[in-house]
DNA sequence: CGCGATCGCGCC
DNA sequence: AAAGGGCGCGATCGCG
């Protein structure tokens, strides 16, 4: 019995011994420029564990145990650059053929044992190339997300779990980032203990999961995992033509913002350094700067304030709301100009084509960005390679150009839904009274009606101006803001934010109770934590700080966490929901998006009644609508770009 | 050279 | 009296 397989005897046999049982963990080594995405990444060693037994099997591990010459720099004669030399290993020994390994791994991995990783969307994700597309079926395990459930606070690598739970460090080299720069004996002792202590964490975890009240959770996560792993290979298909159109555009106008930029400040300099920019705006006329009044301290200023440091222009910042606050002032509103096309440029044009040396985002006209199911400590997903859950939305014109990029499919329609509110009816459901939750049993709007109060008028007398000063007053009590933000968002001043949000108290007084009564229930729990609508929890510890402003922090994060997180449950319920009556009416619609109140669906043509039904019913159905006491509302859009869903 | 901190900013 | 909650990413800059 071997735990390293070189032999397809030693292979088949261990794959006998795994078939005896109904779950087992698989773990990948990967490399490649893509070695973090699964949909392009190379495996290069598979490791398995189960009941009794652990296994490792390289698949074209390039070094042996002996390193002849380690990596050296030289100088290119021709270029002057700096160019790498690679190390020089001794021969690895001789390994079996990728094929080899997917034929014999195949009835395993496509069989309904259970399949186990340590971000099972990652591993179980990444083997799908190998079978045409095919991502191995249910059910899951995944002692990530366990250890998310678990305690969100901690780091939940699988060093930093074993390290925790065993005392045992076995990866000082940090040897899975560049499995290809290791010995052989080293990646496969590394890859051996990676599955088997998934395997023991697995075993444990799933005992905790169960005594923390978390197993109902831990399986709507699951079915989570299952849908990601589906939405990743559908990714988001993009207008490629229109996006190297967009380059170029983009490309000429910066150009042209720059020349008249220097030109109106009277030299040359970084507009990327915010160094350079103070220079620029706050720095004396006599030394050519604009002599600007600095207005608001950076992150870094507050904390020297707060020690008593003394205080530079260096410590303010160049941000755009400095910038508008001088409107006259031809170098601020130059500035602002070149913000907005660098940032879309670079972060996005260039982020997606993958400029400046950056990995390639598009394959094959898709986009297949990683949802991080556990990326939030509140239950929301995170999105990244690239991240799609921060495209601009179309309310200037290059923002509505960035996010037309996203389109359908030829013979394809896009369905595009989002929940109406979902914050503030997830606050009305836990208020169950006043006029929040009244209004939305009304079916009325829900800023407008608070407007109506706050403001003392009559509903159909609510303006725009005082249906935006309600808005920000919600997103204000939802995030837990002060006046000043209520009044820079509202663009009113700061004393008529004050007295508005008084009056909001004396109006909504049951929304103000809440909170308190949230705020004093997770301070009073052992854990400092607090449990969302299906069950998801979230730790709290600084609430229960000595330091004021750390302690505030934690009562905001409360008030927020339970709704946030409640919304994040339900659109993770949703996502399972249309997953599942995909699957059952075996359709051939597909979730490309999710940005945490909205989904993205790709639909043919000819089908988009009938998609737009079961996303709407994924939705708002009677399992969604049964957990709150308000009504859920979910507009659909059919369209062919992602731009053309606007509210 | 790589890495982490900082600033700034896109989204919900 | 005063307090924005949650993310990822690009560019710069200082450090080892």
């Amino acid at each position: 019995m071997r735990d390293v397989i070189l032999t397809l005897d030693d292979l088949n046999e261990a794959v006998a011994h795994f078939a005896k049982y109904d779950e087992f963990v698989i773990d990948l080594e990967t490399v490649g420029d893509h070695r973090g995405v699964p949909i392009a990444n190379e495996i290069t060693w598979v490791a398995l564990a189960t009941y009794g037994r652990a296994i490792v099997i390289p698949m074209g591990h390039p070094n042996g145990d002996e390193l002849i010459s380690k990596d050296t720099w030289r100088k290119n004669k021709q270029t002057g650059e700096r160019e790498v030399v690679p190390a020089v290993w001794s021969d690895p020994p001789r390994q079996l053929r990728p094929s080899q390994v997917w034929k014999a791994l195949e009835p395993l991995l496509f069989s309904p044992r259970r399949k186990i990783a340590h971000s099972a969307t990652f591993d179980l994700g990444s083997l799908a190339k190998y079978y045409g597309g095919r991502v191995p079926p249910r059910p899951f395990g995944c002692t990530l997300v366990a250890g998310w459930l678990l305690d969100e606070n901690r780091l939940n690598g699988l060093k930093n779990l074993v390290q925790d739970r065993y005392r045992h460090k076995y990866d000082t080299e940090n040897v899975g980032k560049c499995v290809e720069k290791h010995a052989f004996s080293t990646v496969a002792r590394y890859a051996y203990l990676d599955a088997k202590y998934a395997w023991l964490l697995w075993r444990t975890m799933s005992g905790d999961l169960v005594e923390q009240n978390l197993s109902r959770i831990m399986s709507l996560e699951l079915g989570v995992t299952e849908c990601l792993l589906d939405m990743h290979q559908t990714g988001a298909y993009v207008d490629e033509d229109r996006l190297l159109e967009l380059e170029h555009e983009l490309v000429i106008k910066l150009e042209e913002i720059k020349t008249r930029l220097f030109r109106a400040a009277g030299k040359v300099f970084n507009v990327n350094s915010p160094q350079q920019k103070q220079d620029v705006l706050f720095g004396p006329k006599k030394t050519g700067g604009q002599g600007l009044k600095p207005l608001k301290l950076t992150d870094g200023g507050v904390k020297k304030k707060r020690a008593k440091e003394q205080l530079t222009y260096r410590d303010y910042s160049t941000d755009a709301e400095t910038l508008e606050a001088y409107p006259e002032n031809e170098v601020c509103h130059i500035l602002l100009e070149y913000a907005e096309v660098d940032k879309l440029l670079s972060t996005y044009v260039y982020g997606y084509l993958g400029r400046n040396n950056q990995p390639r985002r598009i394959f094959n006209g898709r986009i297949h960005p990683q949802f991080k199911q556990t990326g939030a400590r509140t239950g929301r997903f995170s999105c990244s390679a690239p991240n799609l859950q921060n495209v601009p939305r179309p309310g200037t014109e290059l923002g509505t150009k960035v996010r037309s990029l996203f389109i359908a499919p030829p013979g394809h329609k896009l369905l595009v839904a989002d929940w109406g509110q979902i914050e503030l009816r997830v606050l009305a459901h836990y208020l169950g009274r006043g006029a929040l939750y009244e209004g939305f049993l009304a079916g009325v709007d829900a800023h407008t009606a608070t407007a109506a109060l706050v403001f003392g008028v009559a509903w159909e007398d609510v303006t725009k101006e005082m249906r935006q000063v309600a808005k920000g007053l919600n997103f204000a009590i939802v995030y837990g803001a002060g006046p000043e933000t209520v009044a820079s968002m509202a663009g009113i001043p700061v004393s008529e934010a004050k007295r508005i949000m008084e009056v909001h108290e004396t109006q909504f007084p049951e929304i103000y109770e809440f909170k308190r009564s949230v705020i004093s229930t997770v301070r009073k729990r052992p854990g400092h934590d607090l449990t969302t609508l299906l069950g998801r929890k979230r730790r709290l510890p600084e609430i229960a700080a000595s330091q004021g402003w750390l302690r505030g922090k934690g009562e905001r994060r409360a008030v927020n966490s339970l709704i946030q997180g409640s919304s994040a449950d339900l659109i993770k319920l949703a996502m399972v929901r249309l997953h599942r009556a995909v699957k059952a009416a075996d359709s051939p619609i597909r979730l490309s998006l999710t940005v945490h109140d909205e989904l993205v669906v790709i639909c043919p043509e000819d089908m988009v009644d009938v998609g737009s039904k079961m996303l709407q019913e994924a939705m708002i159905g009677e399992e969604i609508q049964a957990w709150l006491k308000v009504p859920l509302t979910a507009d659909v859009v059919v369209c062919d770009r992602w731009s053309d869903a606007k509210d």
